[in-house]
DNA sequence: AGATTATTACGAAATATTTCGTAGATAAGG
DNA sequence: CCTTATCTACGAAATATTTCGTAATAATCT
């Protein structure tokens, strides 16, 4: 009985969640630097370092604290936490249907072929598990 | 110089726009009743009231007030609400990549025949415009 | 009419999130 | 050693959102 799930990220905490996932473990001031890019405007320091002691108390991130400088690292992985976001998403946007979902991002935005290509396969591999999964039905084939 | 357009939603917004794009123009009554079903608690009469006039202000809803309970109806269209949610959404968690996304949306959760064959035909149907819109590079076919 | 009920308007408390200032500690530079 | 810079911890202000209580008004009922 020791298992919280971390909760949804915020949306500044996703920021910082980026910051990680694609940098690796890094200090305050180096996330810091990130963020401040990121947007037009400067970020405070101790915001984002205040930020990342919440984050830390969720579990959404580690730190190392053998040096003066603290190293944060992400706790939870990215697929994961994007499954996470898009269930709530997919809820609250589109009455649960990730078929909508799909479908509005892929119709009202333009997609390259190479992208079409890409879900072409998906799909294909899709297909692939559900009739395997399903070979009861097909057993006669 | 008259258009503000309506501002994203919140979430307890989009509850309420459900109920009106799903059931049409609706009295706070009516939509306070679908919300506390919708939920596991009641939610306060006058929460709704006060969630709406909000919207009001904010053009979401408009409102018909010839009779003493006001009716109001959704403002916004559910497509293109969805659309401006969904460009937020997937800035913030997936980094501006509508693809991830919908890789995502279908590698995460089990999808249909059904529904597989109706993304395929929507990905014809954007390979069919893509296509002809560059007829300009294809003419000395 | 008088009492009860339903409705709107409005202020403000409750909650969540973001932002920053200040204090104290530690390191680094001169 | 003293000054300056950097860092953490913490409290609290600023902002956004949700929730509800109360008062005023209008309709309904007996």
């Amino acid at each position: 009985m020791s298992k919280a799930p971390p909760p949804k990220p915020t949306d500044s905490e996703l920021e910082i969640l980026h910051v990680l996932w694609q940098h690796g473990p890094a200090t305050v001031r180096v996330i810091n630097d990130h963020l401040s890019q990121r947007r037009q405007a400067e970020v405070g320091y101790t915001t984002t370092l205040k930020i990342l002691q919440l984050m830390l108390e969720k579990g959404l991130v580690r730190r190392d604290d053998a040096d003066r400088s603290h190293v944060y690292r992400a706790a939870v992985r990215e697929q994961e936490t994007q499954g996470l976001l898009l269930d709530k998403f997919v809820d609250a946007a589109f009455g649960g249907s990730a078929l909508k979902l799909v479908m509005q991002a892929l119709g009202s935005r333009q997609t390259s072929a190479d992208e079409l290509a890409q879900i072409r396969r998906l799909l294909n591999d899709i297909e692939i598990q559900n009739s395997t999964a399903n070979s009861d039905d097909d057993e006669h084939a």
